[in-house]
DNA sequence: GATTTTCGTGTTACCGGTAACATAATAAAT
DNA sequence: ATTTATTATGTTACCGGTAACACGAAAATC
């Protein structure tokens, strides 16, 4: 007793046409004849119809649609560049498929197969490490490729981000630079990119002389890492002046945590984060941090997959956004 | 030139059977011979075989996918929702189709039609403002629909939250009976649950003989109008002595201008918030705020949503998850 | 040994748009 | 007035899975 959703053919019925004039009519409506054409108008709306794209899905195997791939939509971090890739493709007419994986690669492998059995035109990854079957799926799909948020390793195909390695290296130089010597880095998480900038610290320290400490947790990050990690520098490493934080919050909590301990920030310990999050923007003294241009990224990963997708050759293999060391009221 | 992706036949053609058989290996495993069944993975695996779900949309018109419509995905309100969305569709197997559309009933509508148009299931929604259009279309598409994030008002089919207006009267009760009088509402943006929330404040207050105030900026919400809104306070309202906030994002922006102004919170000025985010909850004090169980909202819906995709009759018009009020240091 | 059941596989048709081609009607050109 | 171009509409086939049904062969039952 269920009614199906209106067809072509339902508003073609209504007027006496076949679908196909219908059809015709509601994307050229100057190729069909007036009257024919308002009573076609009418009957859809009549109807209520509704378009479906699941023929040209089908048949033309162009969905009109890219993938996009995040390690978690909770991040601040890609919740950007998201807008940023959006505000490409929206007005181009394609639609976004999401999907995050929790930086499992695993799952990684799952949310791929479901967005390519979508038939999505292109894809967004954000993320070097892909299992074999990821790789191989991406093969034999065919279609273009951008990887966003990195630009120190070889891309598939294409990439869009900016230097991790650099980017911490050039922070970590600025804090011994305003004289700092025991700097320690506070990672979470064993993500790529944390370990990319791992290396900047450490290139950073030992160009300087310095002794490079790292301390991890294998949490994911939060304001609340940052407080703990910071408890654990001063337990351990009592000696530490300048902690170079994996990202802002942990950055944010491990500030915080000075607070309460009396600890002055940036006279007894200078803190830098990573991302230049409003959060750390907007704070007195206002937070030391990379900036990474994250929407602007987004907009172009999008504009380059597009233009892969319409046929154009890449521009570049690899696409350097750059970022902006912001010393802030922490260093 | 370009090779499309393979299909069932290709797979059939190796193997000699026809695509029927290779579709019910594939699906079922055990009713195909033990031969034959070894053959087909091994092809499949060898031309790199994507599952393809367009011919199912098309045919059965049923996606296993639902859409999601939520006004921002930098908000980390609804990234929150989301997760808990996900965290139960994933297991059951539902792709996830999300949108966004800037608060914004035009853009919901491109949205929308743009989620039908992919045969979704059913849909969850964010808000009670929909264009006359996006009311039909969900009407002819004939599928299920939860609302959620408000239990205040009569859902279209089926609504999760929890009771704004009830959230934000409690709150500014509990700072009234802890002896607050000039509290002051800070609302950003013109959205249905800042209206709502602005409500419960001025029935608390009215209802304490008190005289309500409502400072508005028309800016997205962000920790910075927090601050504009205090300096606002501060000047064309000294004598206030609390602050509602619409969100924790304007409430710790709020607190932070106090510090940078030298205002004592809670002494001077009481600060409360909404949604009990991880800054307010890390920050010393800790933030007064409005607990909302997002994640668990997002579960609920998706359940309720999924159980009348498969046919059951909803449990009930109106799902309410509650809150809970967080008094923290700042009241 | 004849009948029935089970099992493995094949055949056909369908979903709903639209590209490609065909055709009828009218207008323009010669 | 005849040929040619133009316009408006119709016909057919296709995309790739799978439900529904058909069928032959082997296995089980009597």
């Amino acid at each position: 007793m269920k009614k199906k959703r209106p067809t072509l053919q339902d508003i073609a019925d209504k007027v006496g046409a076949t679908k196909m004039t219908v059809s015709r009519c509601l994307r050229a409506p100057d190729t069909v004849s007036e009257g024919l054409r308002e009573r076609i108008f009418k009957a859809a709306e009549q109807v209520g119809y509704i378009p479906n794209r699941a023929p040209d899905l089908l048949s033309r195997a162009t969905s009109h649609s890219i993938g996009v791939l995040v390690p978690s939509l909770t991040n601040q971090v890609f919740a950007d560049v998201i807008v940023g890739i959006e505000a490409y493709t929206e007005p181009a007419g394609y639609y976004l498929m999401l999907s995050h994986y929790g930086y499992s690669p695993a799952l990684e492998e799952r949310s791929l197969a479901s967005l390519l059995s979508y038939n999505v035109d292109g894809v967004i990854l954000s993320d070097h490490n892909h299992t074999p079957r990821s790789l191989r799926m991406l093969e034999t799909a065919g279609i273009p490729v951008v990887e966003i948020m990195d630009t120190h390793r070889q891309p598939l195909q294409q990439s869009v981000g900016y230097d991790n390695v650099k980017a911490a290296f050039d922070m970590v130089s600025a804090m011994i630079r305003r004289g700092r010597r025991q700097v320690v880095y506070l990672a979470v998480r064993l993500d790529e990119r944390t370990q990319q900038r791992e290396q900047g610290y450490r290139q950073a320290m030992e160009a300087h002389g310095l002794i490079p400490t790292t301390l991890h947790s294998t949490q994911r990050s939060s304001y609340s890492v940052g407080a703990a990690l910071l408890e654990q520098v001063v337990i351990n490493h009592p000696d530490t002046d300048g902690i170079f934080c994996t990202n802002d919050d942990v950055a944010v909590g491990a500030y915080f945590e000075c607070q309460r301990r009396g600890i002055d920030v940036p006279g007894q310990m200078a803190i830098a984060g990573f991302h230049g999050h409003d959060i750390g923007q907007a704070m007195t003294p206002r937070l030391a941090s990379v900036i990474t241009p994250r929407q602007a990224i987004g907009k172009a990963a999008a504009k380059a997959l597009l233009a892969r997708i319409q046929g154009e050759p890449p521009a570049a293999d690899i696409i350097d956004m750059g970022y902006t060391i912001e010393t802030g009221g922490t260093l």
